[in-house]
RNA sequence: GGGGGGAUUCCCGAGUGGCCAAAGGGAGCAGACUGUAAAUCUGUUGCGCAAUGCUUCGGAAGUUCGAAUCUUCCUCCCCCCA
């Protein structure tokens, strides 16, 4: 007989950062029964395979399936090489374009680089859906689409709304939610994970494994991670997201770009902080006894160990205090070749030099730039756009607050 | 199959013959302030060493001294009816 006290110590464990778990006593019964049999469970993750970064909102769900791991789980991690085809409609407005097999095929590996950053590889499967979904026929197909209606389908928000606004739905599209419904069926999977935008989908696989007969998954939603921006969903489109790997100090930089108010939740989701200390640390700041700075660059620091190391994380925030607090020169820029043939009587001409650092995309730009006071070399302040300038090996060009450059002459 | 509406700069959206590189908002960028937070204020946001210059308003052809605006054809989208 396996101990309650054993089983409530995980779901505490499993339950931190979850919205919701569906339903949560099935969780429960399935982590005893699995534990009394000695019978791993089957956690499915869908993953699709259009975005080759792995950021800090694929990563809430991946920590979460690290953490069933730890407990001897087994994870199989399905690339939707077969549903990319059809183009997953969660939270779009539009319609998705269609990816290419080779496409799919290189972001489906630079996935499998990423993920073993926090997965256990050794527990860790990866299966593509299109050995089970490429094998339908029509006529399967039809017989699948047979076990769910339309009403159900329609109930879905995004296919409601689209519906409604008058924008497109494509039959195919309707097609998707039973697709990722299926991949559970074939898996027989005991939990599936995803973020909320993927609830209709998740909990249709339940439907379907009932229908074939089989026991229902339990479904389990994590939030959707909140970008830097602080307002919409992190996403590499967006532009607001932390890749897991990035480099340390750049991690550091944009999280402490994140605004105040999101930070109980990166620090919840994020990182591995226990939850009391985590809601001391809200109190602090709510009362004014810990600056939101401080908290902002202990969570900077806690995330930046979790992929890289403490040592370099230390060091970023270091290096961060340099840059941006005492307005230092970061310690390593990158160098900006300048061939010979950007020269004119020894000189280059400033708007030239921005454009060959690729700190501006057009001239126009780049004058712009300069005539907003934006620009500086060696810290001195160029607002002329016609300025020509003598360069020496060394000098630093510095554009706004971010970016810098150094002078490498050819 | 029939009828109607629509496609504008990164996004939304105004513009129905010259005053339009195109209002307004969003987003971005830069400056001030600051904790590289938020909020706020200011400037800026096609290209161009800048010129009464060049290229843009779904695509092509046309009318006109002149077109995002008018005509024709094409492509795509939406709605209503069947």
């Amino acid at each position: 007989m396996v101990s309650q006290t054993i089983i409530d110590e995980q779901m505490e464990l499993l339950r931190r950062g979850t919205i919701e778990i569906v339903p949560e006593d099935e969780l429960c019964s399935k982590l005893k029964k699995s534990r009394e049999a000695g019978v791993p469970l089957k956690l499915k993750l869908g993953l699709d395979p259009t975005a080759p970064d792995i950021h800090l909102g694929h990563a809430v769900v991946l920590r979460k399936l690290r953490q069933f791991q730890d407990l001897g789980h087994e994870v199989i991690i399905i690339i939707g090489d077969f549903t990319a085809s059809i183009g997953d409609p969660s939270g779009r407005s539009i319609t998705r374009p269609v990816l290419s097999s080779d496409d799919i095929a290189s972001n489906a590996k630079t996935y499998e680089e990423q993920y073993c950053r926090i997965l256990d590889k050794e527990k860790t499967r990866v299966v593509f859906n299109s050995e089970w979904l490429g094998k339908l026929d029509f006529a399967g197909v039809i017989r699948l689409a047979a076990k769910i209606t339309v009403a159900r389908v329609l109930e879905r928000d995004d296919f409601a709304n689209r519906l409604s606004d008058g924008r497109p739905i494509g039959m195919h599209e309707l097609l998707y939610p039973v697709c990722q419904a299926y991949d559970s069926v074939a898996l027989k999977s005991d939990v599936e994970l995803g973020g909320m935008d993927q609830k209709f989908n998740i909990l249709m696989g339940r439907d379907l494994q009932r229908e074939f007969g089989q026991e229902p998954q339990v479904a389990m939603f994590m939030p959707i991670l909140v970008g830097l921006d602080g307002l919409h969903k992190m996403s590499k489109s967006l532009g607001n997201y932390v890749g897991i790997t990035e480099p340390a100090n750049e991690m550091f930089g944009k999280l402490m770009s994140i605004p105040d108010s999101v930070m109980p939740q990166y620090y919840e989701l994020c990182s591995d902080v226990p939850m009391d200390e985590v809601r001391e640390i809200s109190a602090g700041i709510l009362s004014g006894k810990i600056h939101p700075m401080d908290a902002k660059k202990r969570l900077a620091r806690e995330i930046v160990s979790i992929y890289h190391s403490a040592e370099a994380a230390t060091a970023a925030q270091s290096e961060f205090e340099r840059v941006f607090s005492e307005r230092e020169i970061p310690t390593d820029i990158e160098s900006i070749p300048v061939p010979e043939s950007a020269f004119k009587d020894g000189k280059v001409w400033i708007v030239k030099l921005l454009s060959l650092a690729g700190f501006a995309g057009s001239n126009s730009e780049a004058r712009r730039l300069v005539e907003q006071g934006a620009v500086s070399i060696n810290g001195e302040k160029i607002t002329n756009a016609s300025a020509e300038l003598v360069l020496e090996n060394g000098q630093i060009l510095r554009v706004g607050k971010l970016r810098f450059g150094k002078i490498e002459l050819a």
